[in-house]
RNA sequence: GGCUCCAUCGUCUAGCGGUCAGGAUCCCAGAUUUUCAUUCUGGUUACCGGAGUUCGAUUCUCCGUGGAGUCACCA
């Protein structure tokens, strides 16, 4: 059985490097049938953690992922956490020390002078007088004095650290009698059964202090997978400051959540050259002893990509859904699979397609200047007005294919080349010179708004 | 600064001693198209440096160099 959990701190949202281990955590709990579970850890900010899982609950809701069973605040665990401190008191692995946050600066102050590494120096290690006054003690652990601490991770490798360079006494709970957060990963992560931590490698310094906990408690230590960070542009790990590192902001600009999800497993881990995946393959595929060992520069370019690969196979059904979202509303429209058609194959984001189809659906009020000096030349009008013409003694035109042999039989009659007719009818119907075929243009405007488009450009323009 | 991790095209990556170093994206060119896009074809671009091991290193070892992460009564 296999338990993998998410454990974010509450933000506010849920962060695309965070989305990226919960899938990889998420993926192999599943592939295993195993259990993926949801922890808040919010042991010194209570404010609006609430708020927090919600959104993280919402954002895994738009992407699809779901987390089992309740969802673990830790700020509502005090109790649980009081009891394991008292039992390491008792058992005389951990102690109060009464240094004052000033002695403590004072004495790192020092070795900071003598260029040793700061660290608690237990001197209430063994303390059995009495106490000094007024002072309110933290609980310290006892940590191993000596000696190497190997932690097995299952991308990197075996890790060793000596315990003199990295460890101390540290605080398990502080002078309000709070826990710190080394403390209660470990107890959570222990008592809810976790047997498989897959997190960012910016946790790999302190899993030795986890295993202290671990061992202290008597708890069995889960198998680790330190998962590379994602660098913004400047190689640095991604933060809030870099643009859109939110997951809801996905949605917002158009993307679809299989394309969000298809970019993130490729980043950090692959199989073989497979570049599209879909939530089935993830699922039968991943396996976090597949993961890199280097950290990936976050670049969307190829999520662009993605994601117009999925608009393009996607049924229109949900693209006109997907729309409605950007207030776009294409239910009642009669040349709604024309429509959706012609533009799903040249959008990069949902937002992108919507405006391609304002584009069609609404009359150009500016023509492009360049566009009009290319292809609106004084012979383009009277083409024009011979194809409005003709569009009005034509019967029955419904399809891209009847307007298609509409201008088809024109250029044939005048004997000029396609793009005669072409090029100023598209400035007239769309204002520019790209977009789609005008074949589809037309049948999903019609051949009355097609005739007003073409004598207002010719007013306008002329 | 201490500790730890990392190092293949601009970017995401394959590679697990012998390969013309592969794929994808991006960019460029050609074909298709009335245009744009799609699609297809082709192209430019990479093993950080130095020793060592070996018949042979991108691959293994060591040393550099560079980058990153982390060093709280934050999480």
């Amino acid at each position: 059985m296999i338990v993998t959990r998410f454990a974010p701190s509450p933000t506010g949202y849920l962060h695309i490097g965070g989305l990226r281990t919960a899938l990889f955590s998420y993926l192999w709990a599943k592939r295993n049938g195993g259990t993926f579970l949801l922890r808040i850890e919010d042991t010194d900010m209570a404010r609006n953690n609430e708020e927090a899982a919600l959104a993280i609950v919402e954002a895994f809701k738009w992407v699809g992922l779901a987390h089992d069973g309740e969802i673990t605040y830790q700020s509502r665990r005090m109790d649980i956490y009081k009891e394991y401190i008292e039992k390491l008191l008792h058992s005389g692995k951990a102690y109060r020390c009464y240094m004052s946050k000033e002695e403590l600066d004072a004495l790192r102050e020092e070795q900071s002078a003598r260029k040793e590494r700061p660290r608690y120096d237990g001197r209430y290690r063994d303390f059995t007088g009495t106490p000094p006054e007024g002072v309110a003690p933290v609980i310290r652990i006892k940590a191993p004095q000596s000696g190497v601490l190997s932690v097995h991770d299952g991308v990197k490798g075996r890790i060793d650290f000596r315990v003199e360079d990295i460890l101390d006494d540290f605080i398990i709970a502080r002078s309000d009698g709070t826990p710190t957060y080394n403390f209660v990963v470990a107890v959570d992560d222990a008592l809810m059964g976790v047997t498989t931590v897959i997190r960012g490698d910016d946790h790999l310094s302190n899993t030795p202090k986890q295993m202290v906990v671990y061992e202290a408690l008597g708890f069995k230590i889960p198998e680790f997978y330190h998962v590379p960070m994602i660098h913004n542009a400047e190689g640095k790990k991604l933060s809030k400051r870099d643009g859109a590192t939110d997951v809801m902001m996905y949605r917002e600009m158009g993307y679809l959540p299989e394309a969000l999800l298809n970019f993130l497993v490729r980043l950090g881990w692959s199989h073989g050259d497979q570049e599209l995946f879909s939530m089935k393959e993830m699922l039968a595929l991943f396996n976090p002893a597949d993961i890199n060992k280097s950290a990936s520069i976050y670049n969307t370019e190829k999520l662009d990509w993605l994601n117009g690969h999925y608009i393009k196979n996607c049924s229109n059904d949900r693209l006109a859904q997907l729309l409605e979202g950007f207030e776009l509303f294409l239910s009642s429209h009669d040349k709604r699979e024309i429509l959706l058609d012609a533009v799903k194959e040249r959008s990069k984001t949902l937002a992108d397609m919507a405006a391609q189809i304002r584009e069609i659906l609404q009359a150009p009020e500016v023509y492009d200047e360049k566009a009009v000096a290319k292809a609106f030349k004084s012979e383009a009008t009277e083409v024009l007005e011979v194809f409005a013409m003709r569009l009005c003694d034509a019967r029955e035109l419904h399809l891209p294919s009847d307007y298609h042999q509409v201008m088809e039989a024109l250029v044939g009659e005048m004997g000029i080349g396609f793009g005669k007719l072409g090029q100023p009818l598209r400035l007239a119907l769309l204002g520019k010179l790209g977009g789609p075929g005008l074949d589809s243009v037309m049948a999903i405007i019609g051949a009355d708004e097609t005739r007003r488009r073409i004598e207002k450009a010719i007013a306008q323009i002329v």
